[in-house]
DNA sequence: GCCAATCTTGACGTTTTCCTAACGCCCAGC
DNA sequence: GCTGGGCGTTAGGAAAACGTCAAGATTGGC
């Protein structure tokens, strides 16, 4: 199910883009400013994010670069009419696309898939991938290995995902720590160590010389097809 | 964040340049003539360069020449008004746009907006350089030798995608050094001795005979493809 | 409110990398 | 033929990064 956030402060708007898109079936969560916005972003990783630009406490603009600076999840801004120059500077601050109020519902909801469809493209090709020692299914998030389900926690799957994702490619250790944790995190490389660490026990044949997933010293690591 | 790297000798266009462009949420660095400039955009691979050309060392059409050898990051050249050849010869040398001096502030910064977004969608800068003996994947972090993977340190890494970056061009050692040890080395040229030593042992076909890493003497080193 | 699963955090032994110094080679200049 | 500077090569100890384990802290379901 996509997940949609909505940052506005206006109850009513709040509670009329709830029971739509919730009819809809996207899974809906809110806010109501900048702040607790920006947390529910890092907190949720929602699919796409819904953000009036006229908020209490911060600048739209503001929000979008936070975002902007470690995800590229769609952001639609609302703007009231008129307001042209703020649309400028939140298409140019990373917004994917606006809507100016007050809005047709239709209109939003057309905006919303586009946006999603269009960053969908991440996982066009191969939503499988396949080792001599297992499997990982991409799509429906299963591992598989002699034949049995492997299973994972949250945190290991998100991790195994962005390394087989980018398979054959290194991925430095803040960028791990990032996708994964938020953007807080940067620096505290032991937590890749003990996961790396459980994925290759539940993975690799001899989790102690690890044949997928390889550590390159002092940068990161890489997941080897 | 994008990332703009501003050459010019004037401190107070520096000053506002930073103040403008750092309020706008880019990232600036800064460089007041020509020779650091062209080392700031090798080492820092900025996503826009704004060039003044009435630097103090060498004239504007050099350093446009300097970086368009290797990179298309787009650039903005500054030129007093009523240089007209000077700015038709920074144009035919592959400067992207110019500005007039003085000039507003809102119309560089539109100019700058419209070079990014120029330059992002076809700017998939040739991540991968092939040579006769090996091939450098400078995106994945990867060297791989007759088909197998080569174990490169992180030293190691870095000195090598300088080099290649750069292929074709001389580097001296006080840049190699301040690019991979930090701007407090320098005149440390048996650090280079070591790690290009270790580069040819993993890399060239003959380490005592290189073809590709190549040693200009009481210079510094080139990469040759 | 309790229990199980998951996530953090710290400690310790091991591996990898980095820095540094020493030595030999080559070549130019005297 | 001696001397000195720049370069290549090697090796070993110091420092940093990594793997591993296990004990708290948190979270979410019942």
């Amino acid at each position: 199910m996509t997940r949609v956030l909505v940052i506005d402060d206006e109850p009513s708007i709040l509670r009329a883009l709830r029971i739509n898109l919730t009819a809809r079936n996207y899974e809906v969560s809110t806010a109501s400013d900048g702040t607790s916005g920006l947390a529910a972003v890092s907190r949720e990783r929602p699919d796409a994010v819904i953000l009036d630009l006229g908020l209490p406490d911060m600048d739209g603009t503001e929000v979008i670069h936070g975002v902007r600076g470690w995800s590229t999840t769609p952001i639609i801004v609302l703007s009231v009419w008129g307001a042209e120059h703020q649309k400028v500077a939140a298409l140019d601050a990373g917004a994917d696309d606006y809507v100016t109020k007050p809005f047709g519902m239709d209109e939003l909801l057309a905006r919303l898939r586009a946006a999603v469809r269009r960053a969908a493209p991440a996982a066009p090709d191969e939503p499988v991938v396949t080792t001599p020692g297992f499997t990982v299914d991409l799509a429906a998030k299963r591992v598989v290995r002699d034949g049995a389900d492997v299973r994972l926690t949250p945190t290991e799957w998100q991790l195994l995902e962005i390394l087989v994702r980018n398979r054959g490619r290194l991925i430095t250790q803040k960028q791990l720590l990032q996708d994964v944790w938020g953007p807080a995190y940067g620096s505290e490389s032991n937590y890749l160590r003990v996961y790396v660490a459980q994925l290759r026990r539940k993975l690799e044949p001899e989790p102690s010389r690890p044949r997928y997933l390889l550590t390159e010293p002092g940068m990161g690591y890489r997941f080897q097809a």
